[in-house]
DNA sequence: CCCTCAAATCGACAATTGTCAATGTATGAT
DNA sequence: ATCATACATTGACAATTGTCGATTTGAGGG
């Protein structure tokens, strides 16, 4: 449970869960995500790993790209 | 708002704030906290002051002992 | 095949964080 | 005044974390 939290307390990934929230679809890939992190690229799929392993994010290869988006649960608390 | 959770982000820091939660009228001393953490005195101390600092509890002088609460939206939080 | 593009992993580094022992600061009792 | 109690602050230290550049993996397209 405070491995959500932890996960949750920090800028950048924060505002990924919530870049990810209002992408269409609820989707998004990491070249989408990346340049409004103003962040490398490793740094942005880093964060996205504890997201994903912290239950928030879930991850979709597709094609040539990795879609992330928000797990059941993480799209209830996000109200 | 990453603070909130960055500061809830932590086992001991999540424990306390329970702790305080299921106290009597929903207050707690830090002679109460600390034995249960394990954790030195100080120790528990900063804890607590990264809590009211984040607007998560309120600290109360009250004779010898300080008391912490829950605030009005932690408390909210909560559910 | 080879090449390109998207993403993940690795290795290194500075910055932040959690912890403690020791010391400081009030508050109330003797 | 003195002293004990409850808590805060300080200084130091190891552990964790966020970041980057470089390299690696993997999926398609020529």
């Amino acid at each position: 449970m405070a491995e959500q939290f932890k996960a949750l307390g920090d800028e950048t990934r924060l505002g990924l869960i919530m870049a990810v929230a209002s992408s269409e679809n609820s989707e998004a890939c990491v070249c989408d995500l990346t340049p409004d992190t103003g962040l490398a690229q490793s740094t942005v799929s880093h964060h996205l790993k504890l997201l994903v392993e912290a239950g928030l994010l879930t991850r979709t290869q597709r094609g040539k790209w990795a879609f992330y988006a928000l797990t059941k649960e993480a799209a209830k608390r996000l109200s």
